[in-house]
DNA sequence: ATGCACCCCGTAGCAACTACAGGGTCAAGC
DNA sequence: GCTTGACCCTGTAGTTGCTACGGGGTGCAT
C-alpha cells in the first residue's frame, strides 16, 4: 500500500504520516523501485493505533512508552494504566478548568447591553479581574 | 516602572512582555537613559487585560481586536460581544469533547486486570477504535 | 573593584503538526 | 510519442504562545 492509501485507511494526512516517521513513531518502510514507500497491515494498525491514541488526547512521548510496551508483550501491563490513568486524571483537571472558564464568560457576555465601546461591560470585565468570581 | 516591577506587577514572565511588545500587542515604551523599559499605568492596565483574557483563553489576535476596540471608545460594542460569544461557544465545544473523551479513557482504563502487555486491555482497545462507544 | 541583581538584544527551542518549493514517476488519452 | 494529471519524493519553514538561552551592559552596595 502506498502512503495515500495508507492516509486514506487511516484518516491520516500524508504530511503527518511521513512526519510519525521522522521522529521515530512509525517504522520507515520499504521503498518501491520508484522509491515510494510501501506500506504493509502492520504499518497500518501501528498508525491506527497512534491516530486513535492521539485523538484520545495522549501526547506523542506516551504513545511512544505505549508502542513500545506493546512491542514487547512480556512486559507488565501496569505502565499502560498508569500512562492512561494519569491522562484521564489531566482531562479531568482540564474538564474542571474548563467549566469555571465557562461560567466566568457566561457572566462576562450576559453583561452586555449594546452601546459603544467605551461603557461596554465585556471590555470592562475583561480589563479588571476583581469582577470575576472565581480563580483562573 | 522597569520591566521587572511591571512582571511582578501583573503576575507576566519578563520575556513574555518582551513578546508581547515585539508583536505589536504593547506599545514600546519610553527608555531610560541606560535603555531601559519603563512603564507607566496604562501599559499595567493594559498587560493587565492582556493576562486576563489570555487567562480567559482569548487568543493573541482576539486580544488584539479587543484592544483596538477599547482604543477607539466611539466604536460598537457589539464586536466585543460577538468575539467574547464565539469564544464561550468555542469553549462549551472543548467541554463537550473533553467530556467524551474523559468517558472513554474511563471505559478504557477500568478495564485493566493487570498482567502482561500481551493481554493488555488498554493496548488492546487503543488499537482497536470499534471499542469506542463514541465518536472522538 | 568586585560582586550581584537587574536589564538589553537576538535567536532557537517546545508540541504536533501543516504547508510549501522544487523536483521525480506513472498510467491514460490524443 | 507526448502531454496531462495524479501521485510520490525531500527538505525547510511556518503555525501558537510563549520560554530559554548566550553574550553582553548597568547600577548600587561592599
Amino acid at each position: 500500500m502506498k502512503i495515500g492509501e495508507l492516509s486514506r485507511a487511516t484518516g491520516t494526512n500524508i504530511e503527518t504520516i511521513r512526519y510519525y516517521e521522522r521522529i521515530g513513531l512509525l517504522p520507515a518502510p520499504d521503498r518501491t523501485a520508484a522509491n515510494y514507500r510501501s506500506y504493509g497491515d502492520a504499518h497500518r494498525s501501528r498508525l491506527s493505533f497512534v491516530r486513535h491514541s492521539r485523538d484520545l488526547g495522549f501526547t506523542i512521548e506516551e504513545i511512544r512508552s505505549l508502542l513500545d510496551l506493546s512491542d514487547d508483550p512480556a512486559r507488565d501491563c501496569s505502565e499502560a494504566d498508569r500512562i492512561a490513568t494519569r491522562h484521564l486524571e489531566q482531562v479531568e483537571e482540564k474538564i474542571a478548568q474548563l467549566t469555571l472558564l465557562r461560567d466566568e464568560l457566561t457572566r462576562i457576555v450576559g453583561r452586555c447591553r449594546g452601546g459603544v465601546a467605551a461603557d461596554c461591560r465585556v471590555i470592562e470585565a475583561l480589563g479588571d479581574h476583581s469582577h470575576c468570581e472565581s480563580a483562573h
